[in-house]
RNA sequence: GCUGUGAUGGUGUAGAGGUUAGCACGGUGGGUUGUGGUCCCGCCGGCCCGGGUUCAAUUCCCGGUCACGGCCCCA
């Protein structure tokens, strides 16, 4: 049996209408930001990806050569795309840009619930402003969303910190540069490994035991309070973090939000603000994730911008909308079906059927002789409103008769009023 | 990379060492009906592949393939 290749899906009509029932979701919440759409290839060149941190992200690249011997890969997130995009040109974007996509994106790994080798992940980036409302507005544009698919702040939570925390207390520690990326990496897995796993890790990079210990008690901070009577109120994570959550406040969502220092993010670019979503019940994976990656330029050669965005799968966002009894059920959404009752009148149910479109309904024509029993079936299984009869006498009289299929009610009508 | 479970019409499933392999949806033909959604009847269509055990395997065993989960890890 002909079979897809394994880790991507089909989207049959059924599937696809749910699909596009959470893009255009995608789209409303981006578009009332007065965000714009933007794309770009599946396929890039290999080397756009493969940094050197040693992120788990390079290492699942579905990457190939080509028939040109050129290392290609298929896009395992968007940032890179778009960095490139922004680069070439820089000088001529008036700033801040304000885009959003909902790419396909591709890893090459084991599959599992809710994490295929394929997936859509939208993706919502502000570029050229440092400024916390740029952070706090994508904040924003999440709620909007989540609202939007019904949503509460009952259902999930946005977690969130700064890099900054880290990035200060191992500052302290003397620990910098590659070795943050580094240790960054290491402590993101802090809530799914086992605490002597991390400690290990983090003691290979030849971390001493005391800095470890207080690296895993900052992380283990989960409110605001003990930020700021650790780091001291002229810390420039807790003033960020601090001007990040009034913002939040202003825009009425701090509902949504919690301040956890364990939120890092395993990519290396991030030097900000980073954020993930999880369900309350914290049964999934995370749903989204995101945060500020200013320096992410100049790793691929270019002059830095100050840049914030958050990438959004496709999957994990459906299983919680299953649990929660939030997935619509939705019809094909055409308003009439046409059938003509006799072989004779074919033709006539064409002109019928273009004369109802023309006044913008969405009309399946039956194509062949089909009996009506078949036709009430089908339009009841399509979800349409009408079924249209073009019958011998009636059409001799220049009518045909239409079945309201709500209220069962029927009526002869002009084909020159349709 | 490691690991568990499974594989039966197009789809979803039931089932037993010897069965006409059952049911629902679907497709198709017909009955009822207003040429008419429900309802009723007929028909179409199936045991993943290879090897083994056995008088007999779709059923039990081994291997393969594929699927779905879990671990590792994670867009």
């Amino acid at each position: 049996m002909a079979q897809g290749v394994r880790g991507t899906r089909d989207f049959y009509p059924e599937e696809m209408r749910l699909r596009n029932w959470l893009f255009d979701n995608f789209d409303d919440a981006a578009l009332l930001h007065g965000f714009e759409e933007y794309d770009a290839p599946v396929l890039e060149h290999e080397e756009l990806y493969t940094r050197k941190q040693g992120e788990e992200i390079t290492q699942q690249l579905y990457n190939f050569q080509d028939k040109g011997d050129r290392k290609v890969a298929l896009r395992p997130e968007m940032t890179p795309s778009l960095a490139r995009m922004v680069m070439s040109r820089a000088g001529a974007l008036p700033m801040p840009i304000k885009w959003y996509s909902i790419p396909q994106c591709w890893r090459y790994e084991r599959t599992q619930r809710g994490r295929g080798r394929e997936h859509y992940q939208w993706n919502v980036d502000i570029w050229g402003t440092n400024e916390i409302s740029a952070d706090a507005e994508l904040i924003s544009v999440l709620v909007t969303f989540f609202e939007g698919v019904g949503l509460t702040e009952e259902d999930l939570v946005i977690r969130m910190s700064s890099r900054k925390v880290l990035e200060e207390v191992l500052g302290s520690l003397g620990i910098v540069g590659d070795m943050f990326a580094q240790t960054c990496i290491i402590v993101d897995k802090m809530d799914k490994l086992p605490a002597d796993v991390v400690s290990e890790q983090l003691a290979s990079l030849g971390i001493e035991a005391k800095a470890i210990e207080t690296i895993q008690s900052t992380l283990g901070i989960k409110d605001m309070e003990s930020l700021r009577s650790m780091l001291g109120e002229e810390s420039p994570a807790v003033v960020e973090l601090t001007s990040l959550f009034s913002a939040l406040d202003a825009y009425g969502i701090s509902e949504w939000i919690e301040f956890d220092a364990s939120i890092v993010r395993g990519l290396a670019y991030y030097t900000g603000p980073v954020f993930e979503a999880h369900d309350r019940a914290g049964e999934l994976r995370a749903i989204c994730g995101g945060g500020r990656y200013d320096k992410l330029l100049s790793t691929l050669g270019g002059k830095d911008l100050p840049a914030t965005g958050f990438g959004f799968g496709d999957m994990v966002i459906m299983e919680l909308l299953a649990e929660k009894g939030l997935v619509p059920e939705l019809t094909s959404g055409n308003d009439d079906v046409v059938i003509s009752l006799s072989p004779e009148l074919r033709n006539a149910a064409m002109h019928v059927a273009s004369s109802l479109r023309s006044t913008g309904r969405s009309v399946d024509l039956v194509l062949e002789d089909k009996r009506l029993k078949w036709a009430f079936k089908h339009a009841e299984r399509s979800g349409a409103q009408r079924l249209v009869m073009v019958m011998p006498d009636e059409w001799k009289d220049g009518k045909v008769r239409i079945k309201d299929l709500e209220t069962g009610e029927e009526t002869n009508v002009d084909v020159e009023s349709l």
